[in-house]
DNA sequence: AAATACAGGTTACAGGTGTACCCTATAGGT
DNA sequence: ACCTATAGGGTACACCTGTAACCTGTATTT
């Protein structure tokens, strides 16, 4: 698959968290437990799914590991432009700004912030 | 329904989309002109099924009008929280910092959130 | 050894989603 | 008056998604 991160789905995300929390490869049996599943095929349709889909790779040993191929970040990052584009006319400006406006942002936050935009304004102007 | 922000999907959404473009409710016709659609008929089961949801509302004149209950602001305020929920660990700062690393902003943006987080903390500080 | 647990592989199945067809009555064009 | 387009209402259907059952062979427990 080309880009699996279109296409993965909420069930299958959590998988996806296990093995990302993970250090390196897990079984089966480490992910049900990761999950505390009350059905554990459940989890096995979600991971041949995902490993159909190109988002997870299995290495056979005694048992498979279970490893991710989808990178955290890279689909937090598809999955945020793609919500800019469809819902904020593709301006992420205006995304923060209503981040802003709806008050999602704590005192703590704003203030980071203000500095992490500071500095790279700083950094803009210098050039 | 309660929520009806949480089940809209996309084709759904390009009807939403027509719906708040215009000033005032809108007939099938002009929803289907809107979207330039091949086959109309799909045009009507989406507005049917946006009508089931509670996220359209149809007022009966000679012909139907139709006119949007979900506010675009809400969805993509809806929308984000569960993105910053599920993929930046409920922090709407990391997901802020992520658009910064990705350079998913303009200077010209980067100029203007500068100034929106200045004066957000100072306002803060005065108090 | 018998019983139990479970990985790996397959199949199932209800509800959601995208896309579309059919029928009927009516309105508008010729 | 007749034809054509189409709104409104219903139905269809393949694929996706969440959830899970079944089977078989092997490994672990008693």
């Amino acid at each position: 698959m080309a880009h699996p991160e279109e296409k993965i789905t909420d069930a299958e995300l959590e998988v996806m968290e296990a093995l990302w929390a993970a250090a390196g490869p897990l079984t089966l049996a480490r992910i049900k437990s990761a999950l505390a599943e009350k059905n554990g095929d459940t989890t096995k349709t979600l991971l041949r799914r995902l490993c159909q889909k190109g988002a997870v790779a299995q290495e056979k040993r005694e048992v498979y590991y279970y490893r991710p191929l989808v990178v955290r970040e890279e689909l937090g990052q598809f999955r945020t432009r793609r919500l800019i584009d469809k819902l904020y006319a593709g301006s992420a400006k205006a995304m923060v700004a209503a981040l802003v406006e709806n008050d999602q942002l704590r005192p703590q936050e704003v203030e980071e912030l203000r500095e992490l935009f500071q500095s790279l304004w700083e950094k803009g102007e210098a050039q």
